[in-house]
RNA sequence: GCCCUGGUGGUGUAGGGGCUAUCAUGCGGGCCUGUCGAGCCCGCGACUCGGGUUCAAAUCCCGGCCAGGGCGCCA
């Protein structure tokens, strides 16, 4: 077996009708073959598109039209050829081979159809995932999440934003709310961190006023939803000397701009996958959380004051609000006990989430950076002040007021390509039952 | 964790007490010099597992496992 003794010299993209006459080598995946005989027909697939290998039998020497017959679907080759212009062929242009080497054989039958005639099921999809990503509409999700996150760190870099790694081996349970994957560190238990929360506030102490990280969170929840994952992207963004409208503001410039990329740069990968892309203009509108339930109970979704939505009450504002969106005013009661309760009237927070349609893509707030307060908050909560010992020290010798939030990488991804199931948006999903591949 | 639905060739499906188990795609073989969802001919390949009812179970019943959808949970 050989890496092929030919260099590539394009990918199947690059292969135009300017190109004609000359002589390229290309490699990939034999995505069909047809066989009329007399001529044959190979789809050449790569990263980048299919590319038609055309063997008229008196144009091609006995020998290779004799093992050009032999090809079998999915197999790794790589052919030398002559660019040949084509009205006939797909796309204007095809090789006329000279050489062909088979460099890896492919196991038939396959367990998906890699020309997508029989749709196969996720589950049977992420079993073979490598197989899945062959097809093109399914590798263009993942060309987009990369752009999107591309223009993420360009973005934040251009905003003064430092990138920061924070632990995923943590020794605290007690943060509260979500459950936790615990796991054996040494002798002692730990867990996966849920996310970089109290990281990230702690750098606000350090002199890094405006850190951002994007990682991977953990959660334990026994959830089975299309937009639930246990292991996920977060994009986690705190700023110091700054409240909540100021991170607001960072967010939406933030989406706008990853929007506008994407649409920008990824035209084929969004052709592929047939999404035409509204880029949304800022400012995102603000809907107060008692605006909110007023609207949701207009739609016929009882919902009181005080309550967090549920999934009908999502679904009611969907319906209402097409695109982005915040919802604000937050009651402080069932908001985290880190989030600055309001100046005017503390029932309400300073906390915010980023909606698309149905679908909550980020939460943020502005914080609490009074040390004697936060303990407060944190006792009112029900948990120990005790085992924040370490999270507390950082607001004992001069924390400045600050603000931040956390995108879903995925859900964004999915607002981008219009996915359904979050899955589609993840190379390898973790959920409630999957752990392989 | 709860509710609903389902599990049939490699893939996607039809059927729903006794069938030679349907169709498409695939795979193997044959024909064919412009295919592009190629076409035509021949062939191959399957009832989730365990228990029960019955003369007879893929089909009905019970349980497990797995999957799909909805909800809950999701600081």
């Amino acid at each position: 077996m050989t890496a092929g003794k030919c260099k590539r010299t394009h990918y199947s993209k690059e292969i135009t009708k300017e190109l004609s006459g000359e002589q390229v080598t290309i490699k990939g995946w034999i995505h069909e073959i047809r066989d009329l005989g007399g001529i044959i027909f190979v789809l050449l697939r790569d990263r980048d598109g299919i590319l038609q290998i055309t063997a008229p039998s008196k144009k091609v020497s006995p020998e290779l039209f004799g093992e050009i017959r032999e090809l079998k679907k999915e197999s790794v080759i790589s052919i030398k050829g002559t660019v040949k212009e084509s009205p006939k062929a797909p796309g204007g242009v095809e090789i006329i081979p000279q050489e062909v080497e088979l460099i890896n054989e492919s196991k038939l039958p396959l367990p998906l159809d890699t020309t997508e005639k029989v749709r196969a099921e996720i589950d049977t999809r992420l079993d073979s995932r490598f197989l899945d990503l062959r097809k093109h509409n399914i590798s263009s999700i993942f060309k987009i999440k990369s752009r999107m996150l591309h223009s993420v760190r360009v973005f934040l870099e251009k905003n003064n934003f430092i990138e920061i790694n924070t632990p995923k081996l943590v020794a605290s349970a007690t943060e509260g709310g979500t459950e936790l994957f615990p796991i054996t560190y040494f002798e002692r238990e730990a867990f996966l961190g849920q996310s970089p929360q109290l990281y990230k506030q702690i750098m606000m102490a350090s002199g890094f006023d405006q850190v951002y990280e994007i990682a991977p969170i953990f959660r334990a929840e026994e959830h089975d939803t299309l937009r639930h994952l246990n292991e996920a992207i977060s994009i986690d963004l705190e700023a110091a000397f700054c409240d909540h409208e100021d991170v607001m503001q960072i967010l939406e410039q933030m989406i706008v701009t990853a929007v506008t990329d994407v649409k920008e740069h990824c035209r084929s990968e969004l052709e592929t996958i047939q999404v035409d892309l509204q880029v949304p203009t800022a400012p995102f509108s603000r809907i107060d959380y008692d605006d909110m339930v007023d609207m949701v109970n207009s739609k016929g979704v009882a919902m009181r004051h005080g309550e967090d939505m549920s999934r009908a009450a999502e679904k009611a504002m969907g319906e209402i609000n097409q695109g982005y969106y915040f919802i604000t005013g937050w009651p402080t009661d069932i908001k985290p006990f880190y989030v600055m309760p309001g100046q005017e009237n503390p029932e309400k927070s300073c906390a915010f989430d980023l909606m698309y349609r149905d679908l909550e893509i980020s939460s943020g707030a502005m914080r609490v950076h009074q040390h004697d307060l936060l303990v407060e908050r944190i006792k009112k909560q029900g948990l120990n002040p005790e085992s924040f010992k370490r999270y507390l020290a950082a607001f004992e010798y001069g924390m400045p007021p600050h603000a931040g939030w956390g995108v879903g990488a995925e859900r964004f991804t999915m607002c981008l390509t219009g996915a359904q199931n979050i899955r589609e948006t993840v190379l390898f999903p973790r959920d409630r039952r999957r752990l392989t591949p």
